[in-house]
DNA sequence: TATGAATGAGTGTTCATTCAT
DNA sequence: GATGAATGAACACTCATTCAT
C-alpha cells in the first residue's frame, strides 16, 4: 500500500495548504512539494486542483461528521447530548486546525467549490443537532426552538473562535492596553460556555 | 472633485470584487474594468493590490463602526443599547452585502492583508459591546459575562447569517425534503432572535 | 503468437491516432488506451513515439505498393495498367482512410519524421508509374510525357480528394447554396476521372 | 503605428511557424521569440494560440485571393484566364512558401482550427475557377466539364509541388541513380504544364 | 494625468518517458 | 513480460506591475 501511501501525503499537505490560503491562494507546486511528490503525481493520484480540493473537503467532513455522531450516540439525555455535540466539535475543530477554515471559507465562498456530495455531509451536521433538539422538545426538556439558529449559534461560534485565533493573538499585540476582555482558555471552554449559554436559553423552566 | 470620484468607483468596485472572491482570487484588470478606469490608473490613484485592499478594508470598516456608535449613542438603557447594536449591525451587514464576506475573510486569515490601523477598527466594534455590558452590570440589570463570548455569538452568527445565504439556496436547490429548518426571514429577524437569546440568558432575575 | 496480435493492436491503434491528429498531435497515452495494453508496453515492443510512427509509416506504405504493384500486374495494356494503378490507388486510400493523412503529412513536413528505408517506399510507388509510361510509349501509344507530373495529378488529386472529405462537408453545410459543383461519387470515379483526363492529354493521336 | 508593427512581427513570425510545424507542432514560446516579442504579448495582442492560428490564415488566405481575382480579370479570354489564375496561384504559392503547407494542413485536419469565415475564403477560389469554366462554355471554347476536378487537379498539384520540395530533396539525396524523372524547373512551369496539360484536356475540338 | 503596450515571474496542466515490482 | 506509479521538462496561459508617450 506504498501508493496509498504517497496519496495520503498528498491530502495531507492539500489538506493545511488549502486551509491555510484558501483555493485560491493555495499553489499546486506548493502542495507538491510539502507532500514530497513530483508535482505531475498529484494530477495522476487526485486529478486537477479543484478535484483535489474536493478530495480534501471531503475527507475532512466524513471525518469531522463520524467523531460527533459517534460520540453523540453514546450519550442518553438531550442535554448531555448537546453538550457532547458542541464538545466534540470542538475537541475536532481544534485538533485539527485546518477543519475550521475550510468549513469557514467555503461558506463564505457559496460552496462554489464543492460537488453536492460535500454539501450534503455539511447537512448532516446540521440534522444531527436537529435530532436533539426534537427528542429534547418530546421529552419536555427544551422549549421549541429554531433550530437553525442554535446551529448557526454552536458551529460559527466555534469557528469563529479557531479561525480567528491569529487575529486575537495580532490584535493582542497590538493593544496597549491588555484586552480587558477574558480570555477563553481554549476551544472546548468556549463550547462548554456556548453550549450552557445555549441550554440556559432554551431549557423548559417549570412555571 | 472629478478625481474624487473616479477613486470613489474604483473603491466600489474593488469593494465588490475582494468581498465576492478574496484577495487572492480578485483580479487588477477586473477592478480596473469594473471600475471604467485603465489598469495604470489604479496604480496612480491607489498604489498597488494590496494597497487597494487595505483602502477598502478601511472604508467599509470606518462606515460599519460609526453607524454602529451612533446608533447605540441614541439608545438609552443597557438592553434597548444591546439590541440596537446587533440591529444596526444587521442593517449594515445586510445592506452593504461585502461587510461581510470581507470581515469573515480577514478573520480567517489572521488579518494578514491589513495594517496595524485596520485592524484597531475591529476591536472598536468590540469596546463598543464590553462598553455596553458593563454599563448592564453596573447598573444591575446584566449578569456578570465574558463579553469575547457574546461578541462572538452576535457578530459571527450575524457574518455567517450573511455570507451563508448562497450555501443555504443551494443546499435547499439540492434537499429533496424541504429544509425543516424555520427559516429566518432576514438579517433584522436573525438579530432580534440573537439578542432575545442573548439578553435571556445574561439578564438578572430576581431571585 | 499472442506477442503478435498485442502488436498488431498497437499498431491499428496507432495508425489511426496517427492519420488523425498527425504526430504532434497524436498521444502515446491514447495509443496505448485505445490499443488496450500499457502504456509501458508501447515502449517495451516499438520504442519510442518516433519509433512507433515509423512502424505504422512502414506498414502502410508496404501494403499500398503491393496492391498496386501486384494489381498493375495482372493488366496487360499500358492503358489498361494506367486505369488500374489509379483505380487500385483508390481502392486503397478509400478503403483504409488512414492512407492519405498519413502521406500528405509525411509530403508536408518534408519527410522528417520517417528513415530512409521508408522514402525508398514513397519512391517505389512513382518507379510503377514510370515504368507504365515508358512502356507506352515505347509501344508508340503514349506521347513522351513528364512523368512527374502526372504522377502528381493522380497520386495528389486522389490523396487530396480523401483528405478533403470533411473539410467539404463543412464546406457543404455552411454554403447557403448548394455548392453547383458536380460532386465526385466516390474515389473510384474520381479515379476514373483523372485517369481519363490524363489519357485523354497523353494519348498518341493520329496525325 | 508602432504596435501595428509589433503586430505584423507577430502575425509574420506565427505564419512561418504554423506552416512548418502545424498547429500542434508549434510553440507559442517560439512564436513570441521568432517575433521579438515578451509572449503575453501575444496574448494582449491576439488573443490565444487559436485566434493567432486563424489570424494568420485569414491574413494569408485573404492575400491569396485577392491577387489571383485581380490578376484574372486582367485577362479577356477564359483561356488566358485560366491560364493566369494557374500561374498567380503558382507565384503566390512559390513566393509565401507558408501558402501551401498552411492550406494542406488544414484540408487533411478537416478545416478543424478555422472558423467559418476562413472556410468562406478556401470557396472563393474555387469560385474563381468555375466562373471561368462556365464562361468558356458560354462561348463555346470549353467542353462541360467538372469544375471540382479541374479545381483539385491545379490547386492541389501545386500546393503539393511547393510542399513536397523537401521531400524530392530528400528524395534526391538518397537515390544512388539520379532520379531519371524529368525536374520541372519551377512551380510556374509547374503550373505551366498543368494549365497545358488541363485546356488541351477541356479545349473544344472542332469535329 | 491618462492610457495602450509591454513583461517577468509565475500557474495549472500535460506529456513522453522511465522505473520498480 | 506486464503494470501502476512516478517524474522532468515543457506547455499554454495569466497576472501584478511598469513603461513610454
Amino acid at each position: 500500500m506504498e501508493s496509498n501511501e504517497q496519496l495520503q501525503n498528498i491530502l495531507n499537505a492539500a489538506t493545511e495548504i488549502f486551509a491555510e490560503k484558501g483555493f485560491d491562494g493555495a499553489r499546486v507546486d506548493e502542495i507538491a512539494e510539502r507532500a514530497g511528490v513530483n508535482k505531475a503525481g498529484l494530477y495522476y493520484h487526485l486529478g486537477n486542483k479543484s478535484d483535489i480540493y474536493t478530495a480534501v473537503f471531503h475527507r475532512v467532513m466524513s471525518n469531522t461528521i463520524n467523531s460527533i455522531q459517534q460520540r453523540v450516540a453514546r450519550e442518553s439525555t438531550p442535554e448531555t447530548k448537546l453538550r457532547a455535540y458542541a464538545n466534540e466539535l470542538a475537541v475536532n475543530v481544534n485538533t485539527y486546525q485546518f477543519v475550521a477554515p475550510l468549513m469557514m471559507r467555503e461558506i463564505i465562498s457559496g460552496a462554489k467549490n464543492i460537488p453536492d456530495e460535500c454539501l450534503m455531509m455539511m447537512m448532516q451536521i446540521m440534522h444531527t443537532l436537529k435530532d436533539i433538539l426534537d427528542e429534547g422538545e418530546r421529552e419536555g426538556v427544551f422549549e421549541p426552538v429554531n433550530a437553525m439558529i442554535i446551529h448557526m449559534l454552536i458551529i460559527n461560534t466555534l469557528l469563529f473562535y479557531i479561525s480567528g485565533r491569529d487575529m486575537r493573538e495580532r490584535l493582542i499585540a497590538i493593544s496597549d492596553q491588555q484586552l480587558d476582555f477574558n480570555h477563553i482558555q481554549n476551544a472546548e471552554a468556549m463550547a462548554e460556555a456556548v453550549s450552557s449559554l445555549v441550554l440556559n436559553a432554551i431549557r423548559k423552566r417549570d412555571s
